[in-house]
DNA sequence: TTTAGTAAGTGTACAATTTACAATAAGGTA
DNA sequence: TACCTTATTGTAAATTGTACACTTACTAAA
């Protein structure tokens, strides 16, 4: 099975530990083969290109597999990458000659998020470092890595605003506090905590259990689960662009 | 100037005519070489091959273009098609074959989607015939473009309910019934005249004209017009997704 | 065991929006 | 002039949005 070297999948893994949003990157440093020396060193997103017979959704899953373990995380095609001259930075045109790729050719990336609650993660991938950055302190990335990670921001924020993936971003049983948070970091705002309980106590999706946290030092609070069951029932189409 | 021989755009053109949502096909018709005989006859959507130095926007611009001769045509890119086996039914492996194409390579396809409202277009393309066709009435489509077609009334849908998009459909000076019409027909449902009405009263961005509908046989309606420039300034960000 | 610290949990009044519902007005056409 | 067609408009009740502050339940430290 050959690989389609032309066509790739970019992932901008976003993961939430409670308190900010954190994406996965991977370190890439190009060493002289000779002298050893570092000729410089930077980050990337994970990507992959994908196999001749492979659909792209399968390699997007691939790749975070390899490098969460995870299987059923939230992915989500959000859009092509495929300007003529995404890869032609002198940087990255050196890393693909080193590893032996043509710069000159073409690739059409195509662009995923996937969204999961942070836990801990194979901390290597093909030999490079791999960890989580807090989203705000991304500098430059390689490639057209910084637009693929502000389209996927984007992406998220608008699917944030209308559908129910927050939770995409929390563990299966979560607070309300936490809830809130999470809304509060991808929409950049600040919510009422009062009101925000009375608009999300009318949600019939989002179970209550009969579970306190654990070990905090402070009043516990409930915890909740969220039924993607009860939201497919109980969802109303409707319509809102405007205000 | 190449092509790139792997990358296509694949635009489904709606257009609206106060009535229907259309789509615009192209024949595809097959005949034998030798006898002359029809081989088989069906519908594309419209598509091309996307030029070597050239962004996938373009080409879809240029699609759109070459078919209706405008050039402020709302377009979105809205998912990539890439299924290994997309072009290989054989009424499609042997169109591929008679064109002098392989079909034996994979080619990925960035569906766009455009609105417009109905108007005169060019009737021919390529040498083969173009023509609108309601939405409700598209029966088999050649390759994948069925898929293509419902991710993109998909997409549509999406937008339509969380951004003033609707407009993109009508002519620059439209009624409130027609308005109305455009959700209706995305929305695949129906509104109370004077909820909705009260509800557009609302948008600062949605301008009455001191102008009316002339050669009706009834009661004029006034026009409005669409100010992106006015949505920009006034519109705010919020939260809807519950419900 | 007491105290301090921390986040959880809760109600009310007012404003804005949604919903359901039907009669009159203004043009053309016969 | 009568008729046909679509445009235009209001009101009351229910629901939702908004602004705002105190009490509760736990841990940790004294």
């Amino acid at each position: 099975m050959g690989l389609s070297n032309y066509i790739s999948v970019d992932c901008v893994i976003f993961g939430f530990d409670f308190e900010k949003l954190n994406v996965l990157l991977v370190d890439r440093t190009l060493t002289d083969n000779e002298t050893g020396d570092v000729l410089f060193t930077d980050h990337t997103l994970t990507g992959n290109h994908i196999y001749e017979d492979e659909t792209i959704e399968n390699a997007a899953h691939r790749v975070l597999f390899e490098l969460t373990g995870l299987q059923n995380v939230y992915l989500e095609q959000f859009k092509i990458f495929a300007h003529p001259d995404r890869l032609k930075k002198p940087n990255d045109r050196q890393w693909l000659l080193h590893d032996g790729r043509n710069p000159d050719v073409r690739i059409v990336s195509v662009g995923f998020f996937a969204l999961l609650s942070v836990r801990d993660v194979t901390l290597e991938w093909k030999g490079r470092t791999v960890k989580w950055v807090p989203y705000h302190e991304i500098g430059e990335l390689a490639f057209d890595h910084n637009e693929i990670l502000e389209g996927a921001i984007e992406a998220l924020r608008n699917k944030t605003k209308h559908e129910p993936i927050g939770f995409e971003l929390l563990p299966e049983k979560f607070t309300l506090s936490q809830l809130q948070k999470v809304y509060e970091i991808i929409l950049d705002t600040e919510f009422d905590k009062r009101n925000f309980r009375k608009k999300v106590a009318r949600m019939k999706y989002l179970i209550p259990l009969d579970e306190k946290q654990t070990g905090v030092a402070h009043k516990p609070a409930r915890l909740y689960m969220f039924s993607r069951e009860v939201y497919e029932k109980t969802r109303k189409d409707f319509f809102d662009f405007w205000v």
